[in-house]
DNA sequence: CGGCGATTTGATAATGGTCAAGTGCCGTGG
DNA sequence: CCACGGCACTTGACCATTATCAAATCGCCG
C-alpha cells in the first residue's frame, strides 16, 4: 500500500508531536497520502488561481508559498518543510491565491479533499489538528507581515534565520543550530521584501558580527542569544508546544 | 434570552451568505454568544501572550488586531468589521500572538471554546464555515505582506483603501463606494509600514489624483478603477464567493 | 476660551534601491 | 582535461523613497 512508504512517516511523526494519536486515528492517517510523487526543484505545485481538488504534503525536501504582483514582484510568504502541508487552505477556499513551488527536489504526498473531508468528519480531533496547522501558517504571515513592516534589514534578515533554525529544529532537521537552508540571495530577498544586493550586503554584516555562517546551503547559526537579540526573535508565534501539553 | 439580541443577527447574516443555512444550524447558532457586552474605543479586547477560553465576535464598530515587536514598533495586521470573528486562532492555539483592540465604540459577543468545540462537533458544516473564516484572515495577511514588501507607498496605500471598501461593500457597510472608516493616519501608517508623516503625504496625492476624498471618518473613492488600478488590487484573496456557490 | 490630539508642512538624513560590472563556482561538452 | 557558459554572489557608485525631527495649524470637546 502506498501509504505505508516510509515517506509518510514525516506526516504521521509530525502529528504526533502535537497529539497523542489512537491507534484508530493513526489507521485513518494511514489511508490518507493517496498518491506520493518526486518533484524536480524550481517547480510550481499549484498555482495562483488554481481551483485544486486536492492538497500536499511536503514529504522531503523545501517548498515555499509566494505571491506574484500585477507589477511582476514576487513575495514568498512561508517556507515548507518536511511535514508541511502548505495548501489546507484549498480545502474550504476554493481558489488559490498563492502558489506553490519547490524550491529543492521534493517527495510529495497528494491527499484528495474529499478524504480529507471524510477525515474531519469521523476523527474531530485530527480535523482539529489540521485546522491548528493553518493557523499555525496564519501566525507565520502574520509575523512575517511585522518582520517587513517593522525591522529594518539587519534584524528583519537576522528574524528569518531564527525562525528558520527553529523550525528546523522542531523537525530534526537542524543539528544543534547548523542546518540545511538551500535558497538562494534571491529568494531570500522575495521573502524579506529586500533585494538581492541588498541580502548580500546585510549577510555580509551578520557574518561580521559573528553571528552566523553561511556557505552554500549549509547555514550555521555561531550565535544564537545575539542573533535571536538582534532579531528581536520570539518563537511563541510557532506555537511549537504540542496541544497535549497545553490542555 | 441574551443570544437573541438584534446584534447577533450580523453573525448569522454573515454565515448566511456563506452557506445556507438549515433551521438545526440556525438553532444551534443563536445559542452561541452567551454574553454580549460594549466596549469603548481604544481597549484591548485581548492580549498578546493570554490563553482566552473563549473568542470573540465584532457586533458592532470597528477593531483590529496588531502586534508590537520586542522594539515597541507596532504592526496592524487586520481591520474587523461586523461578524468578523478575530480570535478564532485561540480554539486551537493556545497562547495569543497578538492583541486584538476596538478603534471605535465595539459591541462584542463572546462565545466559550467549549461550546464552539461542541458546535463544530455536531454541525461539521458550521465547523467549516468558522474554519474558513479563520483561512481568510490567513490570506488577508498574507496579502497586507504582499502589500508592506513589495508595493512603494503610493499603491500600498491605495490597496488597503481597496480592500477596505470591498470589505465594507460585503458586509453592507458601504455606501456605493463610501464608507465609514474611522482610522487615525498614525493608525494606518501601522498597518501599512509606514510613518504617519509619510501617510499624510501620500493621501495628499491620493487626493490630487482625484482618487479619493476623506474626511474626518468618511472614506469616498471617486475613481474606483483608477484607485484598483494605482493599487493592482485583485479581491480574490477575500474569498468573498461564498460556498455555496463555490461547491 | 483653552487644550489636546490629529493633521499638515518643511528641512534634513538615512536606509535601502538601482544600475552596472566583475568574480567565483560548478556542470556540461568538446 | 580544459574551455565555456550560466548562475549566484560580490562590489561600487549613485539615487530615491521614506524616515526623522521639529514646529505650525486645524478641529473638536470640555
Amino acid at each position: 500500500m502506498a501509504s505505508l512508504a516510509s515517506h509518510d512517516y514525516s506526516l504521521v511523526n509530525k502529528i504526533a508531536t502535537i497529539i497523542d494519536l489512537t491507534d484508530v486515528e493513526r489507521g485513518a492517517l494511514s489511508l490518507l497520502p493517496t498518491y506520493i510523487t518526486n518533484v524536480r526543484a524550481d517547480q510550481d505545485i499549484v498555482r495562483q488561481g488554481d481551483r485544486p481538488t486536492r492538497s500536499c504534503v511536503v514529504l522531503e525536501g523545501l517548498a515555499c508559498t509566494s505571491t506574484v504582483t500585477s507589477q511582476g514582484r514576487r513575495q514568498i510568504s512561508a517556507f515548507h518543510v518536511r511535514g508541511d502541508i502548505p495548501d489546507l487552505q484549498s480545502l474550504h477556499l476554493s481558489t488559490l491565491d498563492f502558489s506553490i513551488s519547490t524550491m529543492t527536489p521534493c517527495v510529495l504526498g497528494f491527499m484528495p479533499h474529499e478524504g480529507l473531508r471524510i477525515l474531519c468528519e469521523n476523527h474531530p480531533r485530527l480535523g482539529g489538528v489540521l485546522w491548528r496547522e493553518t493557523l499555525v501558517y496564519a501566525a507565520i504571515f502574520r509575523e512575517w507581515l511585522v518582520n517587513v513592516g517593522q525591522r529594518e534589514a539587519f534584524s528583519r534578515t537576522a528574524h528569518l534565520l531564527c525562525e528558520t533554525i527553529v523550525r528546523m529544529q522542531a523537525v530534526g532537521l537542524a543539528d544543534g543550530y547548523s542546518c540545511s537552508f538551500p535558497v538562494t540571495q534571491t529568494e531570500l530577498a522575495d521573502a524579506t521584501g529586500m533585494t538581492s544586493v541588498h541580502v548580500n550586503r546585510v549577510l555580509q554584516q551578520l557574518r561580521k558580527a559573528g553571528l552566523i555562517n553561511w556557505k552554500g546551503a549549509d547555514l550555521e547559526v555561531l550565535d544564537w542569544p545575539g542573533l535571536r537579540q538582534a532579531a528581536g526573535f520570539d518563537p511563541t508565534y510557532l506555537h511549537l508546544e504540542p496541544m497535549k501539553l497545553a490542555a
